[in-house]
DNA sequence: CATGAATGCCTAGTGTATCGATGTATAGAC
DNA sequence: GTCTATACATCGATACACTAGGCATTCATG
């Protein structure tokens, strides 16, 4: 067994990494290595998805049906695993682009000094 | 008591809790439950830490020696735990508003596909 | 005074998501 | 032939939020 370091946190925080998974297989019906290398270029380099949490998130994506996966065979020979969303995916990626906006600005006021400090008087919250 | 639906998934993203708790005990030290009912208050009802979430949490904090721990007597003669930001507190409070403002903002990249659009010609990305 | 709700702290066990490491295999460049 | 990039996948470790309890005190109600 390896000794490992104390490791940094998850690059992704629990969840967002299907909905940006969705977010590009809606754009782009496509594999998964192409998926890990637009994660990086979208991002700027700022994240990058390890693969061992990208073919489980794929596959979990495909058990829950929101995507479809179909082999093909690439010009170049390959053969590669094409994702592509399902009616129930787009449904899927709608609500979760709406509710996990809506938990991170939810969670930004916490953050946000100036707004957190209008909580006045025990019980009740007066948010602007 | 917040009335709550069986949440399939984690209401707090992994790491965010800390962050809240940081943020709320910046603004006034005091104890475990009253933090769990203001993030009740805070998020106008849309979030709850769990009390099986937010003492772990508490005790992480305190190990990393962000928060300091101190039992007092109330005026309605409880005994409770009063937590303080420490300096270091301070300062991995600041870093993780950065971060985590950082982070959710380049996921939010990708979840906006007007902005995901753009990325054409950066690098050697064409999508579409 | 019995009962229950609210206040207050805590732990054990569970589930799940992300990561790090590793294994396999082919294509193309040198 | 060797090395890098491409491409898929699994396994074990780890972290963390949650469920489900336990324990104790205060206070209102009947």
């Amino acid at each position: 067994m390896v000794a490992r370091l104390p490791s940094s946190r998850p690059a992704f925080p629990s969840g967002s990494l299907d909905l940006v998974l969705l977010s590009l297989i809606a754009k782009e019906s496509t594999h998964g290595y192409r998926l890990a290398r637009l994660v990086e270029e979208v991002s700027g380099g700022r994240l990058a998805v390890e693969e061992g949490s990208l073919y489980p998130a794929l596959q979990r994506l495909k058990k829950r049906k929101l995507v479809e996966a179909e082999w093909q065979t690439q010009e170049n020979g390959r053969e590669v695993r094409i994702y592509s969303l399902t009616p129930a995916g787009r449904a899927a990626l709608r609500e979760g682009i709406r509710d996990w906006t809506a938990l991170t600005g939810t969670i930004a006021k916490f953050l946000n000094t100036k707004l957190a400090d209008r909580i006045e008087g025990a019980g009740h919250v007066r948010l602007a």
